[in-house]
DNA sequence: ATAATAAGTGTTGTAAATACATTTATTTAT
DNA sequence: ATAAATAAATGTATTTACAACACTTATTAT
């Protein structure tokens, strides 16, 4: 077969953002960049795809490296591909964002990487264009969630009403009527209602729901519309 | 400055999914291709990037070298980079979608392609993956004019609401009332009736109508919302 | 017993979406 | 000249979805 022998070649690398909810505040997991240039500057996770390997899998791989965990929420944001991107060698990257459950992530660090995470409005500089990786992500996550039913994937297996609602409330800044917010949520059928209750955060306690697995499947694709309004999308 | 140098370099190539409409039908320009493998087969217009363009330069030039057209609707599809998509060596290739008034294009088309239009239903085995990108592209398409104003792209300067409504019956493959369609779009404000009507179409003639430019370059982010029932997206 | 805290719940008004049928302008055939 | 055919244009009534809003309940600490 003949070759391509005329153009060129570029590294590809894959990063990724990943997002954690710790009950309170939306975060990303940052990493101190390990090799040159700008080493030991904070960074997204990332590297270089190897030969035998697709995106989805260079992204989990990633993942798994850093985190340990697998299976978890990711999705394709988007190729960046400046030329001047990397000042070191011309390198595009593909983005992916994970969401995953913040509480997982403290068992299996792996002490390999220097990682923290780093609450959404206090994202440091970062190395080429990681920064605008994560605005970018952000902007997604925000839009995803206005209409599919992803954000249970930042939470525990069992988590309340007021804590769903105070993620919610995160992403979009902004704050909901909780007895509209519990219908929307409630008309949806996806959770489960629980026997017991969080004590940690009040003092009546507030009952527990777990994702119903079955339905939560079929419904990935599914339209939500829990934003009163969309024009919130206009401010990130 | 120290290099990446065990890392492998990839082919990097970007293609445009093509979409225009001709009143009738949604299509897609193909190409049949002018190198090995798979030399004259139906193929997307491609190729590879250079060492100054980033992602969207890339598209936009491969694009006019079709088409002649320049200043076109277009957005990043996915990225794909499976490690066997193309048997040759490997490459990946970074998908663009384009939306463009199908008339600008019969005047301007370039010679150097053999280039043809076709109907989205009767897409041929085209080369490589490149199935899987048009399946994608139409996915993204009828999710995205779901929601946001961006089929004018594909209609001439003036067009009529029988057309308008036309279009999006043949994107989302239903049909639509014509009372209620029409006044959810005129409720957006985005359309100027003119005085002068269309008479090709049927013997009362519909009004033509414009764009407002000004609102709509205001309105691209805008949520519109203009199918009932968004269930449709599950089958496509 | 009382105060403090956050959770939980129901109703009513308003706006948006849907379903649905007749009239109008024009051309063509008789 | 009239009638038939064609597709465009238009209005209303009903249903449904959304948003606004306030009080009661369970529990703990004093």
């Amino acid at each position: 077969m003949p070759k391509y022998q005329k153009q060129f070649r570029i590294l590809v690398a894959v990063n990724c953002i990943i997002f954690g909810f710790d009950g309170t505040e939306l975060k990303i997991l940052l990493v101190k960049r390990d090799l040159e240039p700008e080493k030991g500057k904070w960074s997204l996770m990332g590297g270089f795809i190897t030969e035998k390997e697709n995106f989805d899998r260079g992204g989990s791989r990633i993942l798994k490296q850093l985190t340990g965990l697998e299976g978890v929420y990711m999705e394709q944001l988007h190729a960046f591909g400046h030329p001047d991107r990397d000042p070191n060698e011309r390198t595009i990257s593909v983005a992916y964002f994970a969401l995953i459950d913040i509480h997982k992530f403290e068992n299996l660090i792996n002490s390999d990487y220097h990682a923290e995470w780093f609450p959404i409005k206090k994202i440091p500089k970062l190395v080429f264009d990681h920064n605008n990786m994560v605005t970018k992500a952000r902007e997604r996550l925000r839009y995803k969630s206005a209409f599919h039913p992803i954000l249970f994937e930042l939470l525990p297996e069992k988590f309340t009403l007021p804590q769903l609602q105070s993620l919610y409330e995160g992403i979009f800044d902004t704050e909901f009527d909780k007895r509209n917010f519990s219908r929307k949520i409630q008309s949806t059928k996806l959770l489960v209602k629980q026997k017991d209750k969080d004590r940690e955060s009040s003092k009546k306690g507030a009952y527990y729901y777990k994702l119903d697995k079955r339905r939560y499947a079929a419904n990935l694709h599914a339209f939500l519309n829990i934003i009163p309004n969309p024009v919130i999308f206009n401010r990130l």
